[in-house]
DNA sequence: TAGTCGTATTCTGTATACAGAGCTTAAAAC
DNA sequence: GTTTTAAGCTCTGTATACAGAATACGACTA
């Protein structure tokens, strides 16, 4: 039996989905920092019991999404301009491994993701700016061959994407960082190590610089 | 009112503690890979409920030490080649990231890390060998200043400790390595970032490969 | 009026109870 | 004798129940 069928794994699995529910809700923004979570109202808006509230809480403490706040349950993690920086050494360097693997495998990419990040990076729809440029960075990691990669790096990504609801700037997305995409493209398809980690290297570091510039603002005007 | 007395904050918390028992009998070995965890047997064994251990396996589980084992609940997870490369690779970045930054700060080392580590590797135990080899690289990721390297390298250390100990071999903590490691020291605290960061990086791909080898000599024998 | 003690409420963490899904085994049919 | 089907058992995931700890509020005292 050749069988060419797609294995059949959706288990519903309730603390995974509140897991991606809650994420979902402090990525971008509905669950503000510094909101107090209790279990009760969580489950009660779930229509689930504590039980897998309780676990999924567990889970994204462990990621950094929530801390606990001792007596009074958990707080969703404040946003501060410290701990950004650090995600973006981590990723920074992540994303250097990566490229220098996948430039080692020569990796061509789908020209696509590019046309389309620029397109994107024209309009004025900041999720598509997102969506697009997350959508470069993970084919270089899926380039990598190292799944390890990728999953650490999409922790990173949903507090990055965090910070950059807070900044509510579009000027963060400008179009020019599509012509620093297409350069590391290049220099991986080339199969220039050295180069495609050299310039991904100071792609990652200037958006860190960026953004925790731009969070510094933008936490000091609400202040 | 002074008081000097010490904040206390053990929380016992049986998740915790069922997690670190489980990882720990992961990491040296007593729970060999490809183990069936059931969780009543483990609850018995540990005098607590179900539910502690359903918690602890679904952190170990995003952890990597064990995986779902559909319809047969989970199992200690299985080590290959393969997986111990890929912690490696990120491991050694991260190692890279962390002596760059700590070069930055001319972060002075103890000496007795170095020292004692010299006197471990003349010895025979292989578990002090191994306790002074994880003091060094963490003085480096203290030194970082960046807390989010030392938490996954903790993750990735637990990883190689398990493999290690699937090895056996003495030779894998050869003394010559502690010459590496000083030079490492020296260039950190000379502030010399682009040598500490080569240095390490050679240091973390020889132990890599050198780990790799012999991981890939003992799973073949025991087959 | 201010401070301190006690009580009540609230929320978490753990234990027990329950229901569903999958594997195993045994029996029956071809 | 082999294959298929059905029943029983086992194990997980979820819900409910219970106990302990911390906070907040109120009353009492100085």
């Amino acid at each position: 039996m050749p069988s060419n069928l797609i294995k059949i794994e959706s288990t519903p699995d309730l603390v995974e989905q509140v897991y991606t529910s809650l994420l979902d809700a402090i990525s971008d923004g509905t669950l503000p920092p510094g909101t107090r979570i209790m279990q009760e109202d969580i489950a009660e808006q779930l229509a689930v019991s504590r039980q897998p509230v309780l676990q999924a809480l567990r889970l994204l403490r462990k990621d950094g999404f929530v801390r606990d706040a001792p007596g009074r349950g958990v707080l969703v993690a404040p946003l501060d301009v410290t701990t950004l920086v650090q995600i973006y050494q981590v990723r920074s360097t992540l994303d250097a491994l990566a490229a220098r693997l996948a430039a080692r495998g020569r990796y061509v990419m789908d020209p696509s993701l590019i046309s389309h990040g620029r397109l994107a990076a024209r309009g004025t729809d900041v999720q598509a700016m997102m969506t697009a440029d997350a959508a470069f960075h993970n084919a270089i990691y899926a380039a990598s061959g190292n799944p390890l990669i990728a999953q650490t790096a999409q922790t990173h990504w949903h507090h990055i994407r965090r910070a950059m609801g807070a900044v509510l700037q579009v000027s963060t997305m400008r179009e020019s960082i599509w012509d620093e995409h297409e350069a590391i493209a290049r220099a991986i398809a080339g199969g220039d190590e050295t180069q495609a980690e050299t310039l991904i290297r100071e792609h990652g570091g200037d958006a860190g610089r960026n953004l925790a510039h731009l969070l510094t603002q933008a936490l000091f005007k609400t202040t």
